[in-house]
RNA sequence: GUGUCCGUAGCUCAGCUGGAUAGAGCAACGGCCUUCUAAGCCGUGGGUCGGGGGUUCGAAUCCCUUCGGGCACACCA
C-alpha cells in the first residue's frame, strides 16, 4: 500500500498543481520543528526562482488550495516560504487501520524477489569466535532478516576457513604431539577412528599454540628464526597435502571440522545467528584447477613475478590497483582464489542476482579486486551485483582494536556469557519471585538484546568502541530498553483480557491528545524505516525507528491513565493502538536478530 | 608516498538525496512512584558541526583546499 507520506504528498502535489504551479514542487518531508508542525514543504522556495514569484506567494497560493482538504487539519505558509501541513487525526486512524488489514503493515513488496546470496560468517575452523566475528555475524544476520522481510530470496552462507594454513598448523602440531596416530602413517590402509584425537578444548589451545610456534619475533635468535621457519614450512607441506588428498589428513580434517562445526553452531545459535549454507573454502577446492585453465585459456590471467595474476586496474583509476593473485608463485591457491571459484560455484548453482559479503572493513582492497577479477573474466553476469559491506573496527577504550587486559581477544562465548550473568543478578533484583528457570531465560534474551541492539544501533562501516559497561547498562538508548517497552505494553493488554477485554479487535479511534497523535504517527511511519534499511543495508535505520517509537510510547504511556479509562470506546482505543505499537516493535526487534521475554 | 574512511556537546554516537532554533544516550543538576513494571517520564546546563574558501535565497549536509586521525596497499586470511 502507499505510503502516508506518498498520500500526503500526492495532496500537495495536487495543491501545487491547481494553483498553476509544478506539482513535482510538492514534494513533503517530516517536520523538521515538530513544535510547530508534522510534515512540512519547502517546494515554494525551491520553485521561486524559476517561477518569478517571492516564494511566501506560491505557498500561500498552495495552502489556499489545501483549505478543504480531507488530509490537513492546518495548511499554513509561514515566513520565507515554508508550507507547515498537520494531518487529520482522522486520516491517520483510517490509515493505521488500513495498515492492520496489510500483510507486513502494508509493506511494498517487489514483484519479483531477487536472489540474494549473503556471505557473512566469516569463521574459521579450528580457531574460536572471538569478538571480531560479532560484528559481520550481527549485520549479516540483521540484513538477511531485513531483507527478506523486504521481499527478497535471501540465503545465508557461512563460508567457512576451513581449508587454509591454519589446517596445515593444527595438523603439524598434533603430528608433533602424536605422531604414532594412524593418519600419519602413509602404509595405513585401514579404517581410521571413529572419534577425534582429540577435545574441543584441546583443538582451541593446538591452534594458537602451532601458530605461535611458526612465528619468531623480531629479536628472536637465529636458532628461534630457523625453528619457526622450519615449523612454518612443515605446516605448508602439511597444508599441501591435505589439499592434494592425502588419505591420512583429510581423515583427521573431518574430525577438526565435526568438532569445530559443531562448537560453531552452538555459539551462532546462542546469537541467533544462522546459516541456510554451511559451505567453506574446502568446498570449491576441486573447482579451481579447472577455473585457473578457463582464466589462462581466455587471456584472463597471466604470469606475474612468478604467480598467476588477473590485472583489475581500469582506465578511470587515477592509480594502478595491485593485480588479483589466482596462484602463488609455488602454485598454491590462496583467499582470492577460492573467493572467485565460490563466485564461480554460487552462480553456477543458484544464479543469484547479487551477492553481498560482510567482513571487516580492513578487507575492502581483498574484495574490490576479487569483484574486478570476477567481472572481467566473466564469472558473473554484467548485471550481477557483488557488493562489500565492511564493517567497522570495533576498538577498545584506548581507541585500538580491542584487546582483554591481559591483551588477548576475548572469546565471544565469554562475552554473551558474561553479559548473561549482569543481566541475571539485574533480573532477580527486580524479579525476586520470578522463578529461576524464566529469569535465566529472561537474562539470555535481555542481554542478546543489549549486545545486538548496541552494536547495530551504529553505522556498520563506522569503527566503535567496545563498551562491555555500555552493553550491559539498560539506561537510555538500549536493547533492554526497547524490550523493557514492548514488555510493558504486554503486561498492559494481559491485564486488559484477564479483564474481560478483546486486545485483538479493539477498535481504533481518531487520536485525541498529542502523545497518542505522535504515537499514531510514528506507527504509520515502519514502512519507511524497513525499505530504507534494505535499500542501504543499515540495520541502524531500523534501531533509530524502533526507539523513537519506543520513546513515543513511553510518553504516551506516562500521560495517559489506560486501564482505569472510564470512557469504554477511549479506553479499547488505547489498547488497538498500544496492541499494534507493540506488534511493530516486536517486529522490529525480530528483524534486528533478537526477542522480548513476558517480563523483565 | 598512493588509495580509502573518518573528524558534530566532557564521553559514545545520530543527522549528511541542502531548508526555519544541529538531535539522542551516558555523565552533571532539578523534579515525578497510595494509581497499567521508575530498566521509565518531565526539565536545566553544555556545541566555532576540525580550520579556511566556494556554490546557493539557504550548507553539518554539495565542491575545493588545509590540518588531524584510522585502515589498506601482490604471493596471510
Amino acid at each position: 500500500m502507499e505510503k502516508l507520506l506518498e498520500m500526503i504528498s500526492a495532496e500537495v502535489q495536487n495543491a501545487f498543481a491547481a494553483a498553476g504551479f509544478d506539482p513535482s514542487l510538492g514534494q513533503v518531508v517530516l517536520s523538521n520543528r515538530p513544535d510547530l508542525c508534522e510534515y512540512q514543504c519547502n517546494g515554494a522556495m525551491a520553485g521561486a526562482k524559476a517561477l518569478h514569484r517571492p516564494p511566501f506567494e506560491i505557498a500561500d497560493a498552495v495552502a489556499a488550495k489545501l483549505k478543504d482538504s480531507e488530509v490537513f487539519e492546518k495548511a499554513e505558509s509561514v515566513k520565507p516560504g515554508f508550507l507547515n501541513l498537520t494531518v487529520k487525526p482522522e486520516f491517520v486512524r483510517s490509515y493505521l487501520v488500513k495498515m492492520l488489514h496489510e500483510k507486513k503493515f502494508g509493506l511494498k513488496l517487489p514483484a519479483h524477489a531477487p536472489k540474494i546470496i549473503l556471505d557473512y560468517g566469516g569463521a574459521n575452523v579450528a580457531k574460536p569466535l572471538h569478538v571480531g566475528h560479532l560484528r559481520p555475524a550481527i549485520i549479516g544476520e540483521a540484513v538477511k532478516r531485513i531483507l527478506r522481510y523486504a521481499g527478497s530470496d535471501v540465503t545465508g552462507d557461512i563460508h567457512m576457513g576451513d581449508w587454509g594454513l591454519q589446517m596445515g598448523l593444527v595438523i603439524t602440531e598434533l603430528k608433533e604431539r602424536q605422531p604414532d596416530l594412524p593418519y600419519f602413517d602413509t602404509d595405513y590402509t585401514g579404517p581410521y577412528p571413529k572419534e577425534a584425537p582429540f577435545t574441543l578444548a584441546e583443538l582451541e589451545e593446538i591452534y594458537p599454540t602451532a601458530s605461535g610456534r611458526s612465528k619468531a619475533s623480531e629479536d628472536a635468535s637465529d636458532e628461534e628464526k630457523a625453528k619457526a621457519a622450519a615449523y612454518k614450512a612443515a605446516a605448508l607441506e602439511a597444508t599441501k597435502r591435505l589439499q592434494d588428498g592425502d588419505r591420512g589428513y583429510r581423515a583427521l580434517w573431518r574430525h577438526i571440522m565435526n568438532i569445530s562445526v559443531a562448537d560453531l553452531k552452538k555459539n551462532y545459535d546462542s546469537l541467533h545467528v544462522s546459516f541456510e549454507l554451511w559451505r567453506g573454502e574446502s568446498d570449491v577446492h576441486d573447482v579451481i584447477p579447472g577455473m585457473v585453465d578457463y582464466f589462462r585459456q581466455n587471456g584472463y590471467a597471466h604470469e606475474s613475478q612468478g604467480a598467476l595474476v588477473i590485472d583489475v586496474t581500469r582506465d578511470d583509476d587515477a592509480k594502478e590497483l595491485p593485480p588479483c593473485i589466482v596462484l602463488k608463485s609455488d602454485g598454491a591457491a590462496l583467499y582470492a582464489t577460492t573467493d572467485l571459484a565460490t563466485i564461480q560455484e554460487r552462480m553456477r548453482e543458484f544464479r543469484p542476482d547479487a551477492i553481498y559479503y560482510f567482513t571487516d572493513k580492513r578487507q575492502a582492497l581483498h574484495f574490490e579486486q576479487v569483484f574486478r577479477a570476477a567481472r572481467k573474466s566473466r564469472l558473473v553476469l554484467p548485471e550481477t551485483e557483488l557488493r562489500f559491506i565492511g564493517n567497522g573496527t570495533m576498538n577498545g577504550q584506548d581507541g585500538h582494536p580491542f584487546k582483554t587486559r591481559d591483551g588477548g581477544t576475548l572469546r565471544l562465548e565469554k562475552l554473551v556469557n558474561d553479559t548473561g550473568e549482569e543481566m541475571l543478578q539485574r533480573i532477580r533484583q527486580g524479579n525476586p519471585d520470578m522463578p529461576d528457570e524464566e529469569a535465566r531465560d529472561t537474562a539470555r534474551k535481555v542481554a542478546l538484546a543489549a549486545i545486538k541492539y548496541g552494536d547495530l544501533s551504529n553505522q556498520p562501516a563506522k569503527d566503535y568502541i567496545f563498551d562491555l559497561e555500555k552493553f550491559t547498562s539498560f539506561e537510555g538508548d538500549t536493547g533492554p530498553y526497547i524490550l523493557y517497552t514492548i514488555v510493558r505494553i504486554k503486561s498492559i493488554l494481559k491485564k486488559y483480557e484477564a479483564e474481560g477485554g478483546d486486545a485483538k479487535n479493539a477498535l481504533l479511534a481518531a487520536a485525541q491528545t498529542a502523545s497518542e497523535k505522535a504515537l499514531a504517527l510514528q506507527l504509520t511511519r515502519f514502512a519507511d524505516a524497513v525499505e530504507s534499511a534494505a535499500a542501504e543495508l543499515a540495520p541502524n535505520r531500523i534501531c533509530a525507528y524502533i526507539y523513537e517509537l519506543a520513546n513515543d510510547f513511553n510518553s504516551f504511556y506516562h500521560e495517559t491513565k489506560i486501564l482505569s479509562e472510564p470512557d469504554e470506546s477511549k479506553k479499547q482505543s488505547y489498547i488497538a493502538l498500544i496492541g499494534m505499537t507493540m506488534r511493530i516493535l516486536e517486529t522490529g526487534i525480530d528483524l534486528l536478530g533478537f526477542e522480548a521475554p513476558e517480563r523483565m
